[in-house]
DNA sequence: TCATCATTAAATAAAAATATTGAATGTTAC
DNA sequence: GTAACATTCAATATTTTTATTTAATGATGA
């Protein structure tokens, strides 16, 4: 009995991780919120989607192997139209969790946490005192976009992208600590991986814990 | 403006697919599963879900990176719990997406649609008669307790793990037509694609459409 | 039927995720 | 401080995804 049980129930986290995984691309996304918005063809999914055609054509079968996606036949074209399960509420739930996210960061941003004493508030000179005291560079790498709609004080910014090309604007001789989104980002720790292979003394700052 | 709209929009479809890949692994869901049940420290966690320490504690940090879980020390271990968001509201809804997936199938299973005329209700035998006389093998690609659990009439059971070896058992003259779990399922393309390369005469068979 | 076109399939190459190993880190207890 | 231990990091090999290219399919309309 446990081993049948057992065995359904990773049947079941295994479909369950082949929805998410289907989910789990920014392409697949991109067309599922502009089929959302209407049947369209194969044809104007790529065109707005930015991909080739035959690219978008596995995309949308993915999708349609996991039910998100329907299509039917008009002639020459297919249309594409959403399934009809409960797609707008998974959906919605993702964008939950990101949102509930962004917000966490902007608490670390806006306030306490980044101070060793929480009560304390600290000015933007006082911080950067502080940082070059201890010989240390803050890095923001996130995208330009994101560094102008908020950031640490005093930090730097130079997206992960253009880390490699911009290396001599970090200072050579002071520990670096990088940041990005919070906790569930990535960024920071590749900024990371990618400064110390060129010799960097870099950590990743991390908040909650 | 349309431009940093476009790059903010698609750093939000980014953000969200790599919520939506995080979930998108058995192991990952298995370990939110039991950390769910309560706060547990890295070792229990990597037992019950059968990983290695280190291969559990990189998805514990994908998980925590991605927000689903926190973490905190205790003495010598560290103790995972979920993390604050609408975690739970998003593995819901991912849920009911896989359970209308698989009524979907139910339907497939238990009547209409699989004949050609939609009210007539057909005896297993009917089919079975139409199928030889078309010369046509329906072969269920599921497990076998997926097979016994429900299937069409007259299908015949490999499962797709055991298709190259149990080859004998299909039919050389007669067409195959293979189905799995319905439209959002892969393995009957699988099958598809293995028995073409064995000189096989293959479809697969689809609802919907 | 045949020519044409939109879509999908198949095969390959490129990129990313995963598991494994061995080393490094940080904590407790002595 | 040092030893013992749990956890994490780093590097690697393996396995999946993804994108691209070229060929096949399937429907339309002459």
């Amino acid at each position: 009995m446990s081993i049948s049980e057992t065995h359904l129930k990773g049947a079941r986290l295994n479909d369950l991780a082949d929805l998410a995984k289907t989910l789990g691309n920014s392409h697949r996304l991109l067309l599922l919120e502009h089929i959302g918005g209407g049947e369209k063809t194969v044809e104007a999914l790529s065109d707005l989607a930015g991909l080739s055609v035959a690219n978008a054509s596995q995309h949308l079968q993915q999708l349609k192997r996991s039910g998100f996606v329907q299509s039917r036949r008009e002639g020459k074209n297919v249309l594409y139209r959403l399934g009809g399960g409960p797609i707008a509420a998974l959906l919605a739930a993702l964008r939950a969790c990101a949102e509930h996210n962004r917000s966490e960061i902007r608490e670390l941003i806006s306030d306490s946490l980044w101070q060793q004493d929480k009560l304390e508030a600290i000015s933007r000179e006082e911080l950067l005192q502080r940082m070059q005291e201890t010989e240390i560079v803050l890095l923001d790498v996130r995208s330009e976009s994101e560094y102008a709609a908020g950031h640490l004080p005093g930090a730097v910014n130079i997206p992960l992208d253009e880390l490699e090309l911009r290396l001599a604007e970090v200072p050579r001789d002071q520990e670096v600590v990088a940041y990005c989104r919070g906790n569930y980002c990535a960024l920071s720790g590749k900024a990371v991986t990618i400064l110390r292979a060129l010799g960097r003394n870099a950590r990743q700052l991390r908040g909650g814990m």
